[in-house]
This record gives structure tokens, C-alpha cells and sequence, in this order.
DNA sequence: AGCGAATATCTCGCTCGACGAGATAATAGG
DNA sequence: CCTATTATCTCGTCGAGCGAGATATTCGCT
């Protein structure tokens, strides 16, 4: 039967010596810290963590070339209209963004990432950047191909994790887990 | 002059090329892959992310033997006192944890993981675990090398990152990255 | 053209997670 | 024992995000 470990405590299942854990635990590890980073960035600046989340969405939508609609933005970040519109105020109010009509579609407003906040978002994330690419730099073509290879692996499998419909999955992925949409 | 990738449209610095910025962002993306993981794992359970942070915390704690009490797990979370007992009060009324009065210190509150939770996350997470265990059986220790000595490095340097304390700008802003603790 | 349906965003009222301040209970020290 | 300290809980408040619905603009159909 289970063995027991600590008498006079849980049963505390034995916990899994297999070495390959020590990096799962390691890539868990990396992911709550980025996670930290982020908030990091967030409190200094007096914004929240979905505030953080769409700047990045907005710059990485700048980075691609496409503009960025508040719908588009709120879809990106599992936002209604409501909460996307109080995160656009909040963002707008603290000069990081800027609201711009659409020119084709004067409904649509599109979200525009203020100069500065791309520079403090640069001076703040930057540095890391900059170490990563450096530990890259270290290791030959057989390895990269590895730790791209892990990482890629890891994330189809926490993406596409039992979803029960099988339906035409989007090219950047829909909300996930989520979608309170209104409409 | 810097030269216009997009007439008519803002500058958008140009992208960094540089090869292994593609790594980067995909770590990123793990990351983020990751969290709405949890974060789907939250709404299907009717949690929110920091009840599911509470418990990976506990489970953490768990396998290493170490009892939690209120406090610790309120300090890990970053959460204050009053926070804490909302997190426990709404974790224990989902029968998620169970509150047991210290017996050395009767003051302290030990949280203890019901079996069910347990099974929940198992049943949650582990088909992702091992499929990441699985993943890292195909490489080399070379390769493992690089991936653990990667995340590792990443993780450092996310951690570490500027914390020089300029000067305590106190009643603006205080919360500065963590630590709320009230008492 | 003209009109109703569809689309994009905003406004209003509310819920609930988290905070600050302070109350309560138990322990440790002299 | 009496006081300082520690651990948790209670109360009142703030604010992010939601649902419902209002408003503005565009599209499709006849």
C-alpha cells in the first residue's frame, strides 16, 4: 500500500523524483517570475496587470505593422466592452495610449501607443531581453534547436490542452478559457 | 533619417531581427500560455487566479513537507492579513483547504489541501507535466544542459533585475513591487 | 436612396477581490 | 501575571471587470 511518510500528517503523495521534474518545475519557475517582472513593472507605474498586458498586446501589434482597435484589444485580453473601454480610459488618462477614430470605419476606435511608453516599457524590459539573447549566444545549433524545441513543445500542450471541439482554431489563438464577449 | 517601413502610419521602431529573439518570444509565449492555462483552470473550478496560485503554493509546501499557515501563504501570495482570510474563507467554502489551529502555536491557522483538490489539479496539470516529461526524454544531456542552464539564467535575471532602491517616494508610491504586509 | 440589422464603443449600476485600520486571541518575557 | 508581540479575523472602502442597454456608424437588401 501508499507508504506513509509523515506520521501524523497528510498522506503528502511521494513526490515524483523522476530528474526530468527538476526542469518542468525550473520553466514553472521562470514563468511565475516573468509574471513578477511584469507586476513589477506595473506597480512602479501605477497601472495593474491587464494595463501591462495591453501595452504589450499594443506594441507587439506595432511591431507586426497592424493597428489595434479597442475591440480587438479587449478580445485579445478576454475583456467585454466595458472593462475594455475602463482600461482605455485608465490608459489613456496616464498618457500611454492615445485614442484615434478609425479613418475607414469611423466606429472602430483604434489604440495608439504613446512614444513614451514604448521607451519605458523598453528601459524596463530591455535589460532582460538583452541577458536572454546573451544566454543564447552560448550554446550551439543542436542545443537551440532543443530549448526550442522544449518550449515550443510546452506551450501546444498548455495551448491546445483539452479542448473538447476540435474546430478551426484561429491563427493567433482566440481568448482561451474565456470569452465573455457581450453583443 | 531613420528609414520609414510604413508610410503613412507611426514609426514603429523596427522589429530587432536578430535570430535569437525568436527564443525570447517564445518563451514569452510560454509564459502567457501557461498562465491562461491556469487561469482556465481557475474558471472552470470557479476560482480566480489567486485561489489557484494559493493552492500551488500549498502543494508546493506540501511536497516539501513544510506545514503553511495563514500568514505564510498571505505572504507568498502578497496578499495582506484581511486578503488572506477572504482567500482561506473562500477556498475553504469550496472544500478546497480545511483551517486546523496550530497545535503547538494555537494562534496560527495551518492550512491543509483536502485530497480533492489535490486530485483536481493532478487531473488538471498532469497530463501537461507529462507531456513536458516526455518532451525532455528526447534530448541529450547537452541539450538538457542548455535548457536548464537557459530557464535557469532567465529566471535569475528576471528575478534579480534593478532593485536599487533610489529613494523611498513613500506616500506616492509605496506597494513598489511587493510586500503589503500589514501588522 | 431608405430602412432595419449588424457592428463598435461607451455609460450605468453592481459584484467581489483586495486593501487599511483596528479588534480579538494566544504566546513569550520579565 | 501583566505587557509587548504575533497571528488571524472583522469592518468599511476602493476599484477592476461584468451585464445590460444606449449611442453612433456602416452594411445589406429591396
Amino acid at each position: 500500500m501508499a507508504p506513509e511518510t509523515e506520521p501524523g500528517s497528510e498522506p503528502a503523495a511521494q513526490p515524483d523524483t523522476r530528474p526530468e521534474m527538476e526542469i518542468v518545475h525550473l520553466l514553472r519557475a521562470v514563468a511565475v517570475e516573468l509574471g513578477l517582472h511584469s507586476a513589477r513593472f506595473a506597480s512602479r507605474n501605477r497601472m495593474h496587470a491587464t494595463d501591462v498586458r495591453a501595452l504589450i498586446a499594443l506594441m507587439d501589434a506595432r511591431r507586426a505593422g497592424e493597428e489595434m482597435t479597442a475591440g480587438r484589444l479587449g478580445a485579445a485580453l478576454g475583456l467585454n466592452s466595458a472593462g475594455t473601454t475602463a482600461l482605455l480610459d485608465r490608459l489613456e488618462g496616464a498618457g500611454h495610449v492615445r485614442r484615434v477614430r478609425g479613418a475607414a470605419d469611423r466606429r472602430k476606435v483604434v489604440v495608439e501607443v504613446e512614444e513614451g511608453a514604448v521607451e519605458l516599457g523598453r528601459s524596463f524590459f530591455g535589460p532582460l531581453i538583452e541577458r536572454s539573447v546573451e544566454l543564447l549566444r552560448g550554446y550551439d545549433d543542436h542545443q537551440l534547436a532543443a530549448i526550442r524545441g522544449f518550449l515550443g513543445g510546452v506551450r501546444q500542450a498548455a495551448a491546445a490542452e483539452q479542448s473538447p471541439a476540435p474546430s478551426p482554431s484561429r491563427s493567433s489563438a482566440p481568448p482561451a478559457g474565456r470569452s465573455p464577449r457581450d453583443t
